[in-house]
Formats: structure tokens, C-alpha cells, sequence
DNA sequence: GCCAACGTTGGC
DNA sequence: GCCAACGTTGGC
């Protein structure tokens, strides 16, 4: 199966490209997803290799920040089993796991930010699933999107 | 901080 | 299964 892109989003005060820049080997668990159809996308379709959009949200500048890939599938979301963490589920169990993460790695840091507001404006991008449910924290990206996005940094 | 959009919960 | 109430996301 072809490679597939995806947009992650993220609160850069809590976990942000700068976290995953400082992991080491830039590898972080993206993990805390607790939505049913952002954990779909990350349970049955990304796949290794597949190449991420990292977005910064819900901060001052909101946008694309660089990119990551993809490398260990889906495995149940430690954060689930744990009562200490924010991302606790006391429904969920190890027997039936109801929350998944997968591990990137950091490929690249954008020169700049690409803004949402830049995005928006560009008719190429108007059907980003990004732009159209703003409320998705993973989300599929099209090749022709990937490639739109990366030619504005030129 | 406001508020729109939308997901989740729970009574019936 | 419906739907009102409530909670969360996330841009501005």
C-alpha cells in the first residue's frame, strides 16, 4: 500500500515539535489521542513509513511546523492504564484496550511556520480535512496537499 | 475570555 | 434510539 501523509496536532506547551527535537533520536510516543475517530486513523491506517504534518495548536501562532515520520504502528496508549496521568481512562482496560499510540520520528523542522490563517486563503488546500473539521486531531493529508504545503516554503 | 462546533453522557 | 445537557476543542 502506498505511503499515506497525516496532520497530528498538538499543544506546544505540553508536546510540541520542540519536545520531539530534544527526545533522543527525535523519536517521541504520540499518545493522549481521545477521540474515537482520530484513534481510528491511528489504529487502522497509519502505517510505517507514512509522513506526518506536526501542527501547533490552541497557542498564539497556530500552524505546520515540520514534519515526522512514522515509525512503530499502533500499541495500546500507556497513558490510558495510568491514574496519575491526565490522559487516564478508568473505562478502558489492558485485556481491551480502548486507546492506541504510535511512535514518529522528527524529519524535519520548517524554516518557518506555515500559519493556518496562510493555509486557509490557499484554493489548493480549501478541501483540508484541517480547514473543513477543525476538530480532528489526526487527520489524513493528500499527496497533493503534502506537496502544496511544501512548496510554500520555497 | 468568548463562543461556535461538535463529541459524549445519561435519562427516558 | 432520541435528545437535552454538558464538556471539550480550538480559533480568534
Amino acid at each position: 500500500m502506498a505511503k499515506q501523509y497525516w496532520l497530528f496536532k498538538a499543544e506546544p506547551h505540553i508536546y510540541g515539535i520542540d519536545h520531539l527535537a530534544a527526545a533522543p533520536d527525535k523519536i517521541g510516543r504520540w499518545d493522549g489521542i481521545r477521540n474515537y475517530q482520530a484513534r481510528n486513523f491511528l489504529r487502522d491506517q497509519v502505517k510505517l513509513g507514512d509522513e506526518v504534518f506536526i501542527y501547533h495548536s490552541s497557542c498564539k501562532n497556530v500552524g505546520i511546523v515540520g514534519t515526522a515520520k512514522i515509525i512503530k504502528t499502533a500499541y495500546p496508549d500507556p497513558t490510558q492504564f495510568d491514574p496519575e496521568s491526565d490522559y487516564y481512562d478508568p473505562k478502558s482496560n489492558r485485556e481491551n484496550p480502548r486507546w492506541v499510540s504510535v511512535d514518529i520520528q522528527l524529519t524535519k523542522i520548517f524554516t518557518r511556520l506555515i500559519p493556518l490563517a496562510e493555509l486557509k486563503s490557499h484554493p489548493a488546500l480549501e478541501n483540508m480535512v484541517l480547514i473543513k473539521q477543525s476538530r480532528l486531531s489526526t487527520q489524513p493529508v493528500s499527496a497533493q496537499e503534502w506537496s502544496t504545503i511544501h512548496s510554500l516554503l520555497k
